[in-house]
DNA sequence: TAAATTACTTAACATATGTGAATGCATCCG
DNA sequence: CGGATGCATTCACATATGTTAAGTAATTTA
């Protein structure tokens, strides 16, 4: 379907520019996946075999400690990908779980598909280190703020960059991205509109 | 100096094995730095134009607050890396403060250095891509412990992952690593030693 | 539709960490 | 040598966040 397409099209055309003959060979490597709501993309201590393209829902990347709490580590919406990239390329078990927190649709890629797509186009070499770039740089900038600002800081910053987000997770998926309570967020919040 | 390029090799062969003309090839494109105590490797601002291994010494990868907080990211030590990846990749000024806690040696490798030693010694691109992904793994475990674990708990992970750092660095400094002021870890340093 | 589950809020209290100030000691440097 | 600086500690108090428990509204499910 052109329509699933489009949007990964769209994506990859922020890093790089793809002819339309270059971006349908692509397009063959990539498989369609639908997941309902609370079906896992990984369980922890699996190998991740796939990184998803995410076209519609929503889904979280999240580790779950000794006194079984969650911390969610990212959300993967519409034009981001889900993935343990660590597992993906080295082939260890990885250390999160990843499930659906709407009905949402992916495009897959698993490791042999994505190395004959490099190999076939290989300006998505390109693609892909930009991608794995803006990774880097996003993890290191929440590390920052993780060690260095309050949790109303992180929840203001969180509403700023990710305006979307915010209108379609549940608070207490956001206290645990932010790496607090929902009781905590609870009271963030009313303290700011007092303000 | 084979004495200063033989820690770099040892380093090397723990991920790739490399011939002896092999190591002497790539060993042409590095150039030996030295730093004097509190000397800068990089200014936040700048472009990071170089990846320094560390030979000896010590030196510290940290940001400034608005508030003129200092808070460090990453120590570099004998046989491990400092740089702004990010900023050595795409070119762009660095957010990044590196200087050195003590008089220290590195071996350092501009970007054009780099491509050149990748193109005559290709092995280097996994070693590169292995190290990359170390990195990756090191900074989420950090994000995931900054976000769910107490201060204590890091402290007490940081002297069992890094003992020899644990003897090397101020207490202030780690203090400053794991994201608290000194006075909480002396706080917490006494404690401990109470149970 | 009724029952169950989930999400959000509130409150009282507990705990962890920050802040500012003071002290003693060690180390650096003129 | 001696003053200056840097480091670690301690204390009293302030603030941020966690914990437990309860209640209500919204949503899902049978």
């Amino acid at each position: 379907m052109d329509d699933i397409f489009s949007p990964l099209r769209l994506h990859i055309e922020k890093r790089v520019h793809l002819e339309d003959n270059e971006f349908s060979e692509c397009s063959k490597y990539f498989t369609y996946k639908k997941l309902k709501k609370k079906q896992f993309f990984l369980h922890e201590g699996e190998v991740c075999r796939y990184i998803g393209f995410v076209v519609s829902g929503c889904l979280r990347v999240y580790t779950i400690d000794h006194l079984a709490n969650e911390h969610i580590m990212q959300f993967g919406v519409e034009d981001w990908w889900v993935s343990d990239m660590n597992s993906y390329l080295s082939g260890e078990p990885s250390v999160y779980n990843i499930d659906a927190l709407h009905d949402s649709e992916l495009l897959i890629l698993d490791k042999n598909n994505r190395e004959n797509m490099l190999f076939a186009v290989p300006k998505m070499e390109r693609f892909f280190r930009l991608l794995l770039e803006a990774n880097y740089i996003a993890t290191h900038s929440r590390l920052n703020d993780a060690l260095s600002t309050s949790a109303e800081e992180r929840y203001l910053k969180f509403i700023k960059n990710y305006p979307s987000l915010f209108e379609k997770i549940p608070q207490h998926y956001i206290a645990s991205y932010l790496g607090i309570t929902p009781q905590s967020l609870s009271r963030i919040r009313k303290e700011l509109t007092s303000k």
